[in-house]
DNA sequence: TGTGACATATAAGTCTGACTTTTTGTTCCC
DNA sequence: GGGAACAAAAAGTCAGACTTATATGTCACA
C-alpha cells in the first residue's frame, strides 16, 4: 500500500516519521540536523531534506539557534496519508483507528447520497457489482475476497461523489477496512446485516434515491462505529 | 493567517506551489531543478528542499533521469492546509471554495452532535457566549465582528467534539467562513435565521441534545450550500 | 536590585563543486 | 526485428566553507 521511502531522505524518514508520530519523541523536544545526520549516517544535506518534510507535516519545527522542535499532536496535519499510515502502523493505531472511523461515520453518507444524484450509469453498475461481489464471498471464510470488493465499493461512493475531497479518503477508507479484517473484529464471516446494506445501497443509488442512499449507508457507519465500541448517534 | 515563507526555500514554495495549483504547469508537465533554481535565483540545495516538499504534497514526482513531474490533481493532497491556502488565492477559488462546503456540511453536523455529547461546561458556555456575540453584531454593518464570533463559533463545534480530525478543520472552516465575507455573497448583514440557528444550537448543546444539536447544524450547512448554489439534499 | 545595551556562542541556513547512481534512449550487432 | 551494450542526462549524495539569525549571558549604569 505505502511506499517505501524514495531515496536516502525517505529511507530516514521511514524511521524518523513513525518515531515523532508515535510520541517516542515528545513534544517540545529539540532534535538537531546534526546529531541526526550522524546518527542516521547521511549527509547534513540529506538530512534537512528530511526535516524539510517533517516540517511542510507540521510534525516539527525548525529554528534557527534553537534546533528542530517537536510539534504538540494538536497541530500535526493529521490528514496527510503519510502521517496516518505511520500512526497506524505504530502505538497510535487504535486511536487512528477510532478517529478515521468517526470520520467515516460523517462523510460517506453524504458521499453516497451524492453519488446516487451524480453516479454515471458505469458507476452503477461498478457499485452493483462490487455489492454482489462482497455477498458471493460472504461466507466460507472467504475474507480475502469480501474485503476486496468491500474497499472497491467505498472507493466507487466516495469517488463518484463528485467531491475531490471525499474521493481523496479512498485510501483512509481502504486502510481502515484492511486493518479491521487483519487484526482487530471479523475473525469470522462478516455481518450478513452489513452485507444486504451495502446490496441496498447499490439499489438506491441506481434508483437515484439519495435520501435512502445516505440513510442506509449511515447504518453501514454506525456498525462500523459499534464494532470499535463507539457511542453511534 | 498564512505563515510567510520560513527561509529561502519558502520564498520559494511561495510562487511555485501557487503556479502549479493553479494549473500553470498541466500535470505530467516536467521540470527541472536546476532550471528551477536558476529562475529562482537559488542554490540547488535549496531548490531541493523545495521539491521535495511539493513531493511530500503529492505536487509533483521526481525521478532520475526524468525530473519533477506535476502530478494530476486527484492524487494531490487535498487536505493540506498550505495547498488548500494556495487554491483558494488563485484561480481555483470558486471550486475548492465549493469542495470545503460541501465537506463541513458533512462534517459540522456530526461533530455538533459529538460536542453535545462531550462538552466541558465551559465549552458550552464558550458556545453561548460566540452565539450571544453573533446575536449582538448581526445588525448595522458589523461584519468583521460578526465573522469573528461566527469563526469561533464553529471551531468551538469541531473542537469540543473530542475528534482530532474535526478538530484540525477548525482553520479550514474559518478560511471559508472568512472568505465568503470578504469577497463572495454577504454584503449585506447576515441572515437572521442563520444566526437564530446558531443560538439554537448552542441551546442544544447546552442541553445535552444531541439529535437536536446535529439537525439544527445541518440546517445551517444547508444555507451555506445554498448560498454558493450547491443543490441540498 | 533591576534593566537595558552589547557581545558571544550556537545551530540552522546557504552556496558551491565534485562525484555517484539510476534510467532512458540509441546504436550496433546478431 | 530483437536484444545487448553504450552513452548521456538528470536527480541524488556528499563534504566543506561560509553566512545569518537569535537565545543567552555579561556588564555597565541607573
Amino acid at each position: 500500500m505505502s511506499t517505501p521511502g524514495r531515496g536516502l531522505h525517505g529511507r530516514v524518514l521511514d524511521t524518523l516519521g513513525p518515531a515523532i508520530t508515535a510520541g517516542e519523541y515528545p513534544p517540545g523536544s529539540i532534535l538537531r540536523t546534526d546529531e541526526l545526520a550522524q546518527h542516521f549516517e547521511v549527509s547534513r544535506s540529506v538530512m534537512r531534506e528530511a526535516v524539510r518534510v517533517l516540517e511542510s507535516m507540521h510534525l516539527v519545527e525548525s529554528r534557527r539557534r534553537v534546533g528542530v522542535t517537536v510539534r504538540p499532536r494538536c497541530e500535526w496535519n493529521v490528514y496527510d496519508p503519510q502521517v496516518i499510515r505511520w500512526r497506524l502502523a505504530g502505538a497510535d493505531r487504535p486511536h487512528q483507528l477510532r478517529s478515521l472511523t468517526v470520520l467515516r461515520s460523517a462523510i460517506e453518507p453524504v458521499a453516497a447520497g451524492l453519488t446516487a444524484r451524480l453516479a454515471t450509469a458505469e458507476q452503477c453498475a461498478e457499485l452493483t457489482e462490487c455489492a454482489l461481489g462482497m455477498v458471493a464471498h460472504s461466507r466460507g471464510h472467504r475474507l480475502r475476497e469480501y474485503l476486496f470488493h468491500d474497499v472497491a465499493f467505498h472507493r466507487v461512493i466516495l469517488s463518484a461523489s463528485g467531491n475531490e475531497m471525499f474521493a481523496r479518503l479512498g485510501d483512509v477508507v481502504a486502510e481502515v477496512l484492511t486493518g479491521r479484517t487483519r487484526h482487530e473484529v471479523m475473525f469470522e464471516d462478516p455481518d450478513p446485516a452489513a452485507v444486504t446494506l451495502h446490496v441496498q445501497v447499490a439499489e438506491a443509488v441506481r434508483a437515484r434515491d439519495a435520501v435512502r442512499a445516505e440513510e442506509l449507508t449511515r447504518q453501514i457507519t454506525v456498525g462500523a462505529l459499534q464494532e470499535l465500541d463507539i457511542l453511534a448517534p
